[in-house]
DNA sequence: GAAAGTATGTTGGTTTTACAACGAAAGGAG
DNA sequence: CTCCTTTCGTTGTAAAACCAACATACTTTC
């Protein structure tokens, strides 16, 4: 576990705290590594799950399919984020929406009960990682309001360019790339996915946007400010 | 301030928390009470917010209004609901999405730092505080989970039937009554009024759904039990 | 109780989306 | 290189949503 500790001291969780404490709070919190294969489920769907988890390898979606067979992408997931932990919290145990291997990667899953209870040897660190959990699911709910205020949007277009200000945004150049590929991108903005195609070429044609696979060009005077994340 | 500590005492801030407790912390906060006339805004826009709200009576939604005028309506607050911390706690601050009253209401503001920088008097509060903050934001991040779930879906009738389904399933009865007008419904649920209507009116004739201004009757086997919450 | 204002339902025209199907391009495996 | 699979753009059609305008019902105000 111990080589892991260069990434951990990066990780929201473990904020403001030093190497020692980092690796003796992974052993009082009981913290285990386990390996997904690509396109498994992390969580198993209807089963109360007591544990949150830390990505420490390979590519997560947070997905949601509908009856009709629609895939509803919430998230992706890096290297470092943190997931489940809203619905561990609360005790929702039915949910079908769950967190999905793309590639193959390994997790850290640390039982919530040992976050939440106080154990006595270590307890300023224990003060410190309640606090960071709490700028963690602050984090997490803005970034699906980001996502509500581009579901909002009535239009594939508007949605699209919101998305993609955004990105653009984030990388502080027009120049950017995602790591959705056409599929997905329409899975995370909730729409068809030739009905995106069609609206990407349109965008194409009036100048606004310029693209090749997952690279894009947009123009400054289209990206909006809007305090968004994707 | 004390006559409301029968309301503070049902507070998820102050969950655990003895009466003398309570009022010794709201000293402590420095916590304000303000009042807002109608279709006044809660917090300014554009200005960096420091305060957590809490809504001691009137209603209260969190809105955000698109360039073409569309209003976005995130929210309905309650009395004793708690906003802004979301926002406040990671500091974004040229957020347009906004509070407004939708009656007259009063406030409880609380200043951000208050919260989170320990008091030496009465630590022991202090951490259960942050802690029922904690469970505040998970819960306001999955709300806002449920509200992506509706949005996610691809027409005006299955947005509908999930919210009412939700609402069905909340009251625990098939018949309910929901506080938004029409007007407003479409605006949570971001799509036309008039559209929402015609979809209305269709579920009434194939005998799904009947209702009669904010009561609903809707047909028991249609309801679907996704853990989601409106 | 009349008048004014507000909320809801209805209709028709226009735009947009979904859906299915197809073909071209790119990528991988043998 | 060839075959196979995946990804992406295109097209046409049917369904759905938006929008504006209007009619009716309900509320509020004086």
């Amino acid at each position: 576990m111990e080589k892991n500790i260069e990434l951990f001291k990066k990780i929201s969780l473990f904020k403001g705290m030093e190497e020692n404490e980092i690796i003796q709070l992974i052993n009082c919190l009981g913290a285990i590594k386990k390996k997904y294969s690509k396109n498994t489920q992390i969580f198993e769907s209807g089963i109360k799950n007591i544990h949150v988890g830390i990505l420490i390898s390979g590519e997560v979606h947070i997905v949601e399919e509908d009856v009709y067979g629609n895939q509803n992408i919430f998230f992706r997931l890096h290297q470092g984020d943190i997931f489940g932990e809203v619905f561990t919290l609360i005790n929702i145990i039915n949910s079908a929406t769950i967190p999905v291997a793309i590639t193959e990667c390994e997790v850290l899953l640390i039982d919530k009960n040992s976050i939440l209870t106080p154990c006595n040897k270590i307890c300023s660190s224990h003060i410190k990682l309640i606090e960071n959990l709490l700028y963690n699911v602050a984090n997490k709910a803005f970034d699906l309001h980001s996502k509500v205020l581009i579901l909002s949007k009535r239009t594939t277009r508007d949605k699209l360019l919101t998305f993609l200000s955004c990105k653009s945004r984030e990388s502080g150049d027009q120049l950017f790339s995602i790591s959705f590929n056409r599929q997905q991108l329409a899975d995370f903005l909730c729409v068809d996915r030739s009905a995106l195609s069609v609206e990407l070429s349109k965008l194409k044609k009036e100048g606004i946007l310029d693209y090749h696979k997952n690279t894009f060009r947009i123009n400054t005077d289209i990206i909006d400010n809007a305090s968004i994340r994707c």
